[in-house]
DNA sequence: GAGTTTCCATTTTTT
DNA sequence: ATGGAAACTC
């Protein structure tokens, strides 16, 4: 970015006017320049794609073909929209402001909040999260009597979802599609699902984009304003679009009598999301959708070495359905070290030679943090994370449970709602009896049936049966005491702003004596959470605004900092990139997964070796591909089959060490691990970790790379427990890792 | 209403 | 193995 003076840009002449183009291949000076008509950009990993995005954005307004607000910028994640949104302030040299700059949901929800009463809404509507989303769905499911244990709630509200995701209301789904689930009942629990939403005043994820796109189909006012409005359309990842992303897209770029500018940036090679509604068909049909439309392939990668990319390729060519698309280097120097597969006897050893190697690399001097470890599902981490704490390998999760999906955050949320508005019934309901306030399952049916009947919201119902006498009690004292901390808090909100009145509410509704009484040892971890939270507070105006950003942001950054090595899905590495990179776990099953070749056949397969693909490319120099021959599955041992992806990776790209002894020799040595190469002797291994366990004794002072010195108190033969002194209790450890003093 | 026990599933995830 | 949710008891 610093490449370009952002003063040159404002220059008048052309030469220098036209200077964020210079350094551009003519393929992205293509996907820039092509301003009108329909353009798709296929853009391969690590072709600089970004970097076309936002230079095109760019160039848009330096043109002046566009006003700021005349441009609408689509991404699929608040990341991504972030990024986007730096980036470009950076071409501008300005902070860009008041752009239709966001995810999706994002700009759904802007513009629902204008139209909302054409759906019967009021634009003060709320935002559900998925934990709203399933209580309001098991409250509305009981008089179907569902067999729930063949139709999990959970289940139902994955068909509801991804009906919405194609755009059907309740009324455009078929008797057809809505016999296969749960005895044909499922329609009928939408239409009373989406009901209940709207009496509520709220919206699920689903709906933002389902109202919007429905208010757009049938108020051609409304489209025309937005015709009138966007003269031109960018959109980020298009294969990950779903179907009525993609009709409100249409609806949005398809204007009389005017051309289409929209731009699609996509790679079908990076279709990985088919399994939560996205179509791969969006980006292989865009010509015939966008009649006119132009192609711009962006194949030239600047990210990874020539043999990374070739293993890629190879990979990649054994899909059927793509739009064909080849990486090429675009860099002359690019030789580099070729893909390295290793084989391993058991899961065990594959967690340990990873963080033995990802040790070696740092000790050569590659920073932790372009180092991930990437795995296929979620579970395969553990096994890392304890062979990276053992080794004091610093790391961190990516995807874990989220700062905003913690139960203290939520409930703290659902208090600032109900002081945000009463009349959220589903917040009112999470915080009644958190803590404990004796209102179990029958006194909440209670405050249903009296505000059902009186058509009030659950918070005045509770006042009424307050007042009536029909709450009393202890439960009653509790219940008035809330609703007094309310009331009292709402004053406050009034006078001292928001974080005070959180603050307030938080103490005296007796939520934070909750978590301060706890004795578990996640407490103290809580309470700092809610800190954070009433810290993140401050950032906002008002509580409204706080909240609509938590209900779309789903992120907060948390230490950043310092290098640590990632851990994390495929999925989840989408878009980043690493110097090296660890692909454990490349066996049948596994990886491909077992469920999506039983649920998606020859398609399934194919987005496999898409993921596979994506995991590959993310690598910058190197990329270590591991599978072992029996993996710990829960309890028992099974034994797996090496990948048939290994075998589609052109051998000239490859190293593979199938045993583990010659990787051994080669962590131990002083020579890199890709050297190689080496013939293999069949001998039979003893066990290094039994003769090192034997030699560390009782009362032995030891050091540890990540606890510091201690001294052995217990040892047998693979594990010794050690005493340390800056560490409190007593630590079960592998004696691999420490060091006799 | 709350605490205890049993049973069950267990890919991928954003908004 | 493990955690989470439904079922069961006090």
């Amino acid at each position: 970015m610093s490449e370009h003076p952002s003063s040159a840009l404002f220059s008048s002449s052309p030469d220098q006017g036209e200077s964020y183009l210079a350094r551009l291949n003519p393929e992205q000076r293509a996907a820039i320049e092509t301003t009108d008509g329909p353009l798709l950009v296929l853009a391969g990993a690590g072709t600089g794609k970004t970097r076309v995005l936002t230079t095109r954005f760019a160039h848009i307004l330096l043109t002046e073909r566009a006003k700021p607000w005349q441009i609408l910028a689509v991404t699929f994640t608040n990341k991504a929209a972030k990024e986007m949104r730096e980036r470009v302030s950076l071409l501008l040299g300005s902070p860009a402001e008041g752009l239709w700059l966001g995810t999706f949901h994002a700009l759904c929800a802007r513009m629902l909040r204008r139209h909302a009463d054409y759906v019967g809404l009021s634009s003060s509507f709320t935002i559900l999260d998925t934990d709203d989303q399933l209580r309001l769905l098991k409250q509305v499911m009981t008089p179907w009597q569902i067999d729930t244990k063949r139709w999990p709630a959970p289940g139902i509200l994955g068909v509801i979802q991804r009906w919405k995701d194609r755009g059907l209301t309740p009324e455009r789904v078929t008797d057809a599609e809505d016999s296969d689930f749960a005895d044909g009942h499922v329609r009928a629990i939408y239409t009373a699902y989406q009901a209940r939403l709207i009496q509520l005043n709220a919206c699920d994820f689903g709906d933002l984009m389902l109202h919007v796109t429905e208010i757009l189909r049938t108020r051609p006012d409304v489209l025309a304003q937005y015709h009138r409005l966007f003269r031109y359309i960018l959109v980020d990842e298009y294969q990950d679009t779903n179907t009525i992303q993609y009709l409100w897209l249409r609806l949005l770029a398809l204007r009389p009598g005017e051309p289409s500018n929209i731009c699609c940036v996509g790679d079908d090679d990076q279709s990985i999301y088919s399994w939560r509604g996205a179509e791969v068909g969006n980006i292989l049909r865009f010509e015939k959708d966008f009649p006119g439309a132009q192609i711009v392939r962006l194949e030239r990668n600047y990210r990874s070495t020539r043999h990374i990319l070739g293993a890629a390729a190879g990979l990649i060519a054994h899909n059927d359905e793509r739009l064909g698309k080849t990486l090429r280097s675009g860099r002359d120097d690019a030789s580099g070290e070729k893909v390295l597969v290793v084989g391993v006897g058991d899961s065990d050893e594959e967690a340990r030679d990873v963080c033995g190697m990802a040790q070696k690399m740092r000790a050569e001097g590659h920073s932790l943090s372009e180092m991930a470890i990437l795995v296929r599902a979620g579970f395969q981490t553990r096994a890392f994370e304890e062979k990276l704490v053992q080794s004091g390998v610093p790391y961190r999760i990516v995807g874990g449970v989220r700062f905003y999906e913690r139960a203290e955050i939520r409930d703290a949320l659902a208090y600032m709602r109900v002081l945000n508005q009463p009349s959220d019934d589903l917040a009112f309901e999470r915080i009644l009896n958190t803590p404990k306030r004796g209102m179990g399952p029958a006194g909440v049916q209670k405050l249903h049936a009296a505000a059902r009947s009186r058509h009030i919201p659950l918070t005045a119902a509770t006042q009424a049966l307050l007042a009536e006498k029909e709450l009393k009690g202890k439960t009653g004292d509790l219940v008035r005491a809330l609703m007094t901390a309310l009331d009292t808090t709402r004053d406050i909100l009034a006078r001292e702003g928001h974080v005070v009145a959180v603050e307030h509410l938080l103490e005296e509704s007796g939520y934070l004596a909750m978590w301060q009484a706890d004795t578990s040892p996640e407490a103290p971890g809580r309470l700092e959470n809610l800190k954070e939270l009433v810290r993140a507070l401050a950032d906002f105006g008002t509580l409204g605004e706080f909240l609509e950003h938590v209900a779309l942001v789903m992120e907060h950054d948390e230490n950043a900092g310092d290098a640590r090595i990632s851990l994390m899905t495929l999925h989840g590495a989408k878009g980043l990139e690493f110097d090296i990179v660890f692909l454990p776990g490349w066996e049948e099953g596994v990886f491909p997964s077992q469920r999506t070749l039983d649920e998606g056949g020859l398609k399934g397969l194919e987005e496999e070796r898409r993921l596979a693909y994506v995991g590959i490319t993310r690598a910058r120099k190197h990329a270590l591909i591991f599978h072992a021959a029996r993996r710990r599955i829960y309890a028992n041992w099974q034994p797996s089959m090496p990948s048939r992806f290994l075998e589609e990776l052109p051998d000239e790209h490859v190293i593979r060490h199938e045993a583990r002894d010659t990787l051994h020799r080669a962590l131990r040595s002083a020579d890199s691990v890709f050297a190689g190469g080496a013939p293999l002797v069949a001998r039979r291994r003893r066990d290094p970790l039994a003769e090192q366990a034997a030699s560390f004794q009782l009362g032995d002072r030891v050091r540890h790379p990540r606890f510091g010195e201690g001294i052995i108190v217990a040892a047998n033969h693979h594990h010794v427990d050690v005493a340390f002194e800056n560490e409190d209790g007593i630590k079960h450890l592998q004696s691999t890792f420490l060091e006799k003093l």
